[in-house]
DNA sequence: AGCCGTCTTTGCGCTGGCGCAAAGAGCGGA
DNA sequence: TCCGCTCTTTGCGCCAGCGCAAAGACGGCT
């Protein structure tokens, strides 16, 4: 059983390898292939699930096309915390970008580990604060930022969780495309590409289907902080 | 000690009454005249707060100027949870709306009724995924819908937290002015006026100066769900 | 009663960025 | 190797709604 990254993950601080074993044992481990829906917006929430390996998009609909990626949720990470209560429904979907394993567990066994190892519940408390925090930040600059300050912005938060150095550049290591991307972002497909197109010839970034490199991120940060 | 209203909180679900008088009397009481501010955003986070009477306005800040009023927190509820974990800052400044009353816990007080009514930390969990569910749909709104939409949806969450019924009416039973409304909405004064303004002469609402009065919910409820 | 500060209304011009359309490029499968 | 699908690029027109300006209304305070 894999567990490297876990000891990043905020979940499961505090927590010690032999113990992380022993929780990781009650759960049941699933294989999905890239584009499989794990669970829909809507649904009862009955499992919580860590993801092992791959990375899970969680996304919300609105009625007509619109669709917002809420979060990229990598090794180690905690994906439907809400299946720790009872009668609520997945607030979105999760659908894997690329081979992904995960763990699940169920409500009761949630409860277990909370009950078993006490850190936990606070470790879940701060996890869904931090959320919060950066969620009202996005609501924030959706409002008042331009859309390019947004995109840049959008492309730092993601390579920070996904992000492989390989010199001064960074590659996002899985596929995303400019519709994702916008969808991140909250604008269209149309606008990131004409960015992307922008920042390629200024050399702040690369990008070949479904790739992107960024391969100048302070000149991104500096773009995000000046006016 | 008035304690009306805290059954409904969903902090103090499970809670029995003689409990809470003795969880209220670990706190320290405060009273904010309006517009006083409780704490400021990026301030070290030492205490969380339920209010007693009144009512608090979370808002962020981005540099220069633009401003979003992240929620209302009335009687009964919680603010500033994040006070419970260690090193984190206030992610936004509470600001009184009117005359206010609020009792604030120190971290350890908070950890110790924690320990104390396990039900407390399920709440707490609760209360941010909800928090954090709602800031998702705002920011799907945000993006995917218009602003008169959009601002029909802010008047009929806030009416859903403070509206006091009055035969068919619903009277909004704070202070709120159409710029405090637009940084709700994530628009601007000018939009709110104009929109308020047309509706008015629909019948929908009624407002004067700081007050507004929702004639028609079900009008509005309908203008958010069609197209 | 009168003043002053704050809140509200409305006209008007400007523009960011949306979204259609259509062409081009890369990748996988047979 | 060729075909077809999906992803990307770019031109172009259009409009929602922002934001200035300026006038008007309300309410609290002396």
């Amino acid at each position: 059983m894999k567990t490297a990254g876990f000891n990043e993950s905020d979940f499961f601080l505090d927590i010690s390898t032999t113990q992380l074993d022993q929780i990781i044992r009650q759960g049941k481990v699933r294989e999905l292939k890239s584009g499989a829906v794990l669970f829909h917006q809507g649904d009862p929430a009955t499992q919580s699930f860590v993801v092992l390996e791959g990375r899970l998009k969680l996304c919300i609909l609105h009625e007509l096309g619109k669709e917002i990626v809420v979060r990229y949720i990598g090794p180690g990470e905690l994906a439907a915390m809400v299946a720790v209560l009872e009668g609520q429904n997945y607030p979105a979907s999760a659908e894997a970008v690329g081979l992904t394993r995960v763990v699940g567990f169920e409500r009761r066994t949630m409860l277990k580990i909370i009950a078993d190892h006490p850190p936990v519940a606070l470790n879940m408390i701060r996890n869904a604060l931090n959320r919060l925090e950066e969620m009202q930040n996005r609501y924030l600059e959706i409002y008042a930022e331009q859309v390019e300050q947004r995109i840049a912005r959008s492309l730092l938060r993601i390579m920070k969780q996904a992000g492989k150095r390989s010199g001064d550049e960074i590659l996002i290591d899985f596929p995303i495309t400019r519709q994702e991307l916008a969808d991140y972002t909250g604008t269209t497909l149309y606008t990131v590409s004409r960015t992307l197109s922008a920042w390629q010839k200024k050399g702040w970034v690369k990008s070949k289907r479904g790739r992107i490199i960024i391969a100048n991120p302070h000149a991104l940060v500096l773009f995000t902080e000046n006016f």
